[in-house]
RNA sequence: GCGGGGGUGCCGGAGUGGUCAAACGGGUACGGUUGAGGGCCGUAUGGCUUAGUGUCUGCGCGGGUUCAAACCCCGUCCCCCGCACCA
């Protein structure tokens, strides 16, 4: 019961150590080699979910072993902790949101001490320290500077369960990322970052990220959207075919603008109401756009719904072939991407197609299919959106479609109608926030100079206290301490910005603070990023792919801009692990098939929670909660556990065959362990363990070399260090060692050592002479009279074979063979009652052995002195008839031969 | 629709051309130990069949390449994740 009860103590007892004797601390040493290991510090909530838990196992064991690997290990732990959660707790409680965030980020910590987790707490980093926000506006005054921030009217996202603005990342489906709610659409003056001016630097620079999972490189480039295409001019005529307007389009299908038969605006576009002013089309077209504003951005996107629209009662002139066609305005062309305008191919896009049926538009079909029949504008029953060869196009006809999209952009170009150009889904990184518990953007507004930045010298802007959170509106602004102030510029009266910043920029950095958490002229110290920076291994869910990620990568890049650092990207090895799941469905409140890890943690200690988190599943993969799956990993702990707790017998003498056996195991684990970390597969690592510690229980069934038994604990010690790390301690300790294990060398594998044909058949002749011993027990057999060993180069299928024959010449077989049969003893993944019959038949009654490397006569010869102690008899070697040479080892010379049956 | 990832035993999952597919763990069954339980130890666990054994099947499905395929190629079905009226 040793096991069970002790591990709350071990615990604790060592986390104690750890921080006392500051294990953990980190600082920079240019003369080593560093790692920083990094995993995306959490949102405060107060209590450690299943993710937390898995995070910090699968962070730990990097940092742990890289740490006993030699390298100079940055692992530090922060805390996003601005955010409305706590504004709301606040707005709930009638307390202030700083109170709350503060009594969660200790209730947090303290959960990852009792994790064993080794950070390096010197360099806690929070959010809502106004040493850690001023930095925030100073980046953004930087950014101001350069241009990268910037403030202008236009249409937002906004909640209006969480009372505030969201930027576009924010929105999924329609809905705040964060409460769920449907997102309305605003018009507001707001603040901006202009990530769009880095688009083609974070879509390059994903190239180069080899270590980050495909499919959030995918993510971020699809959300970049960059898109090749042109931009088309048209002159907007009346009835009369009189110019009176221009209007651009942006298309990645130029080859198809003969087709075009109609043009169609967003209901948003302002050429919409200023060309039907006045006119009769004003009325219905009016009623159209207020139907379309009703609409929810999920109604209005959803792919379904039936295409509407009006027309405007103006003309345009496509410029390649002078043809006079209607505009109109849709509901399935959006303002906030290329030009707000869509040049219409009905014949060659679905969307189109879909319109134009609906209000009896014409369709022109310019390009035919490849295989030679010609399209009936009149009979198609979907557009033709393939490649395929140009008709109807003028001096276009014949080519090819592909060829084509280059051929009329260089055309349109050369008569100045039109541009090729590249046009990006990314919007600019709306960054204001209606909401207290932000970092105060660092403006102030004049009557007299207008926008002030907040000189440097007087940063931070400190949140006020004196606030009040009744849940209406920007308590920020009902703060007259704050909002009131002067101009920097005059002096004259003036008024602070109330917005605050998106907690999204708290994070975006963060990772550049660890690295110098206490400087106070900078950010950080560029000394310090010069060797810390990049992270080598980030840890963090999959749902941050394009938010944090890409803004992080964001302002990496705006910081290299500015100096501060000379890193491009910030994360050079990127993990995502997987969720955590239970009864196959992501844990959830709703769902009620959360588990609590506090709970583990008490009835099964943290080790064992850590354990059962790497070995069930593969980091990246999906792990399904289960109580059995803990409790196999508490066995685990516990069984290693009883290796130090239970002495086995011990003996000295001469390494015999086990003994040299389990050296070759424990090289082999070694080596296997190492390898397996090294390539992110702790699963594998820790079941690779479980057997060598089976192993080791099977070596301790006989007595055991006392120096080689102590050499197995030791490593075993070492190698489940970054998984069980108290454990791990413990064992240490009680093997005699000094120092702390977390500070160990890791342990290196003599591949001289490993020689798997002897370990193969050391086992079989240590364990088969006990087995033989018991089996003659079992069925009563009298002292034998001689022993045979056989031995056998050959395919064991082959070898079952010539048993079988023999087996025919001899029927009787006897009750003793049922007896050996019923022990169902393991000879090398054989069962020896498959094997055993024959000899036994074989006129002498007696059990036998088969061997399965004639290289080992040698070992054999030499064990036979102990067999024949044992059995008390004389143990003979026979050779089994030499294999034929199967047809395999002659077709592929060099590769090792199989059976060909 | 586009993009990414997957389909292996009762379950979680190993194995990505070659030494009898299923390591390791879990579940289940039986046996041992134990006052009982738990714990621990051992054995079994694709189908059919045997006293031993044999035999068939088998890595979503169908083809193909190869002396050899879960693995490579082609086709097909299904599942998960992300994006989506993006012109």
């Amino acid at each position: 019961m040793t096991g069970q009860t002790s591990f709350s103590e071990i615990e604790k007892r060592w986390q104690k150590k750890w921080a006392d004797e500051q294990v953990f601390k980190t600082s920079s040493d240019p003369d080593r080699p560093k790692f920083y290991c990094l995993e995306m510090y959490p949102y405060p909530s107060g209590k450690l979910h299943m993710g937390h838990l898995r995070n910090y196992s699968i962070g730990d064991s990097f940092a742990r072993y890289k740490r006993m690997r030699g390298f100079n290990v940055l692992y530090p732990m922060g805390y996003d902790a601005f955010g409305l959660p706590a504004e709301n707790a606040a707005i709930k409680h009638k307390t202030h949101p700083e109170e709350w965030t503060r009594r969660c980020i200790a209730d947090m910590k303290a959960q990852q001490s009792a994790l064993g987790i080794s950070y390096d707490w010197d360099r806690q980093v929070q959010s809502i320290d106004p040493e850690y926000y001023r930095w925030n506006q100073w980046i953004f005054l930087k950014m101001l500077e350069k241009g990268l921030a910037y403030k202008k009217a236009a249409p937002i996202n906004w909640c209006p369960d969480c009372n505030t603005v969201l930027a576009n990342e924010q929105v999924e489906d329609g809905k705040c990322w964060r409460c769920k709610h449907v997102v309305e659409e605003k018009n507001l003056e707001q603040w901006f970052f202009k990530v769009t001016a880095y688009a083609d630097r974070l879509l390059e620079g994903l190239e180069h990220l080899e270590h980050w999972p495909e499919q959030v490189k995918v993510m971020q480039s699809n959300w970049i959207g960059k898109s090749y295409g042109t931009i088309i001019d048209f002159d907007v005529v009346d009835e009369s075919g009189k110019k009176i307007d221009t209007i651009s389009t942006f298309t990645t299908r130029p080859d198809t603008a003969y087709g075009i038969t109609y043009l169609v605006l967003a209901a948003e576009h302002p050429k919409v109401l200023e060309w039907t002013g006045g006119t009769k089309y004003a009325e219905p077209v009016k009623s159209f756009i207020s139907e379309v504003k009703k609409q929810t951005i999920i109604e209005r996107t959803s792919e379904t719904k039936e295409k509407n629209g009006e027309f405007l009662g103006v003309y345009f002139v496509n410029p390649v072939n002078g043809e006079k066609c209607p505009l109109w305005v849709g509901d399935y062309v959006l303002m906030n991407y290329g030009t707000g305008a869509v040049m219409a191919v009905p014949a060659h896009d679905q969307r189109d197609f879909e319109f134009a049926k609906r209000y009896g538009l014409p369709l022109k079909v310019v390009i035919n299919p490849k295989d030679g029949h010609e399209l009936n504008p009149d009979k198609m029953a979907r557009a033709f959106c393939d490649e395929g060869v140009m008709a109807n196009s003028g001096d276009f006809n014949g080519s090819e479609s592909r060829d084509a999209i280059e051929e009329i952009s260089k055309f349109l170009e050369s008569k100045d109608w039109g541009k090729r150009t590249v046009n990006y889904r990314l919007r600019d990184w709306l960054i204001s926030r209606q909401r207290y518990w932000g970092t105060p953007i660092p403006i102030i507004y004049c009557e007299k100079c207008g926008i002030v930045p907040v000189p440097y010298d007087q940063l931070p802007v400190t949140l006020p206290k004196d606030v009040e959170f009744t849940g209406e509106g920007n308590p920020l602004a009902k703060s007259e301490s704050f909002t009131k102030t002067t101009c920097p510029k005059c002096s004259a009266p003036a008024r602070r910005e109330t917005d605050t910043m998106d907690t999204f920029m708290d994070s975006s950095w963060y990772f550049f603070r660890y690295l110098s958490p206490k400087m106070d002229s900078l950010p950080f110290d560029k000394k310090d990023s010069d060797y810390w920076m990049p992270v080598d291994q980030y840890i963090g869910g999959i749902e941050h792919a394009i938010l944090h990620l890409l803004y992080a990568r964001f302002l990496t890049k705006v910081l290299k801009d500015l100096g501060l650092t000379d890193v491009d990207e910030p994360f050079h090895s990127l993990l995502c692990q997987g969720m955590v799941t239970k009864d196959g469905a992501k844990m959830s409140k709703s769902i009620g098939n959360v588990v609590d890890p506090a709970e583990i943690m008490d009835r099964y200690g943290a080790d064992t929670a850590r354990i059962f988190m790497l070995f069930s599943a593969l980091p990246e993969k999906e792990l399904e909660w289960s109580d059995k799956g803990v409790q196999g990993a508490f066995r685990f702990r516990n069984r290693v556990w009883r290796l130090v707790d239970e002495a086995p017998e011990t003996e000295a003498r001469e390494h015999n065959n086990s003994d040299r056996q389990m050296i070759s195991r424990m090289n082999r684990t070694i080596a296997s362990v190492t390898g397996l970390l090294e390539d992110i597969r702790p699963s594998l690592a820790i079941g690779a363990l479980m057997e060598f510690v089976n192993a080791i229980y099977k070596y301790r069934e006989a007595k055991v070399h006392v120096d080689v038994h102590a050499e197995l604990l030791e490593n075993l010690a070492l190698l489940l260090a970054p998984f069980s790390p108290h454990l791990s301690e413990e064992m240490w300790e009680r093997l005699g060692k000094d120092g702390f294990i977390s500070l160990a060398k890791w342990p290196e594998s003599d591949e001289g050592r490993i020689d798997p044909e002897a370990e193969a058949s050391d086992e079989l002749v240590s364990s088969t002479a006990s087995d033989i011993c018991r089996v003659l027990e079992l069925a009563k057999l009298d002292k034998p009279s001689k022993v045979r060993l056989f031995i056998s180069d050959a395919w064991k299928y082959d070898f079952v074979r010539q048993l079988k024959q023999e087996l025919e010449k001899t029927r009787d077989v006897g009750s003793i063979l049922k007896s050996i049969m019923s022990t169902g003893l393991k000879v090398y993944g054989q069962e020896i009652s498959k094997l055993v019959p024959k000899l036994a038949a074989d006129a002498c009654k007696m059990p036998a052995v088969v061997m399965d490397q004639d290289k080992e006569v040698a070992v054999l010869e030499e064990n036979r002195a102990t067999l024949e102690k044992q059995f008390g008899c004389p143990v003979e070697l026979v050779r089994a008839q030499e294999a034929k040479e199967p047809k395999a080892r002659q077709a592929m010379p060099g590769k090792p031969a199989i059976l060909v049956e």
